[in-house]
DNA sequence: AAATTTATTGAATACAAATTCAATAAAACT
DNA sequence: AGTTTTATTGAATTTGTATTCAATAAATTT
């Protein structure tokens, strides 16, 4: 393994470490001593690999704000509500077999709402998935499928629940991912008002 | 005003300023001389009113899980679907006039979560509106109105949607609210799966 | 194999912010 | 009016922890 190889697995192993302290402890309880001791070196040499405990958090958020692209790529003719149905049952599964995405999830929501630091927040900021799927709940609206109403409003209500849901999930990993149809449920129309 | 009745008037007012401060700019990034300034007084004072800046934490994530116990109450004879979605409508607007009423959801869903001192996360555990909602869940489950499923599941989900839009919410204040329906049917039947 | 670059450590430093404190003013009480 | 209690301040202290640093080891290059 080359030198370039062996620092970029010394510098994801300390990512996975930092994303799981921060959320399990929260980043300002997060000793940079503990995540050197988690990822096995002194303190010192983290500053080695990153210039401060904020860029470490900056990284990571940068890694979830790339990650989050994924959502609502080419649907092909897939229905509006198949598609997201199967797009979230994809998400809880695929979060199941690697609980950092959990992680993940927290992380960015506890960053875009409030109490870290000016940079990562920017970072977090580059994510438009709430847009993206306000076109897709446009379509679906037009075929009847998605009931009326602001679907900007309803993609952030979508989201916020998505949110909440998979933050539910990171605090107690043993928790049945629910029924994304129940999510989705939330958008369709005859589900009480229709006007 | 006696004394008394003036100290609790100044406690007060540093709870409500603490709370938007906590919220606006996180826990750890807002100074107890933020706070006193808010609050119109040197920061020495503080330690006249509270104990510490984790007390006035704690403080206030009991103030926030004694308000949480209006939830769930007396429903006469309405039915679980109708009661929850005349709550939802009732409680977002309620916050709409009291905007304190988002930030302390917010804070109680971050110091649930993670990154915040022991005792404050002791005292947000003292809220039970989820096994309660649960009740409410079967009841709607043996009259139909509910699909089937781990109740507790579904009240975990609810509770947690609504969580998350609270704090998109909170986060832009210009939001509108959702449709309270909107939210309920992720618990109804004929939402998708049926098993 | 000498020289240079990179990895590593643990102790020293710097710093920010919570908390304490001594002193003063105001109010309440006798 | 004098005494005690409460309110208030701003500066001094303490503390916790991120960051720097000087020194050493290991690897890479020449």
């Amino acid at each position: 393994m080359t030198r370039k190889e062996q620092k970029e697995e010394r510098r994801k192993n300390i990512l996975m470490n930092a994303l799981r302290l921060f959320v399990e402890r929260g980043y300002y309880d997060t000793r940079i001593s503990d995540i050197a001791e988690a990822a096995q070196m002194s303190t010192g040499l983290m500053f080695h690999y990153f210039e401060s405990k904020e860029e470490l958090l900056t990284e990571l958020v940068r890694m979830g704000a790339e990650g989050t692209k994924a959502a609502g790529r080419e649907m092909g003719d897939i229905p509006p509500d198949v598609y997201l149905t199967e797009f979230l049952r994809r998400m809880f599964s695929f979060a199941k077999e690697q609980p950092w995405v959990f992680n993940m999830f927290v992380l960015m929501g506890q960053v875009r709402r409030a109490g870290m630091p000016e940079e990562a927040r920017k970072a977090a900021e580059a994510v438009d998935t709430v847009e993206r799927t306000a076109k897709l709940i446009e379509q679906g609206q037009k075929s009847g499928v998605f009931h009326k109403g602001d679907a900007l409003i309803m993609s952030r209500c979508f989201w916020a629940s998505v949110q909440g849901i998979m933050e539910e999930m990171a605090m107690d990993k043993e928790m049945k991912a629910p029924e994304p149809e129940w999510i989705v449920a939330m958008l369709k129309a005859g589900s009480g008002d229709e006007d």
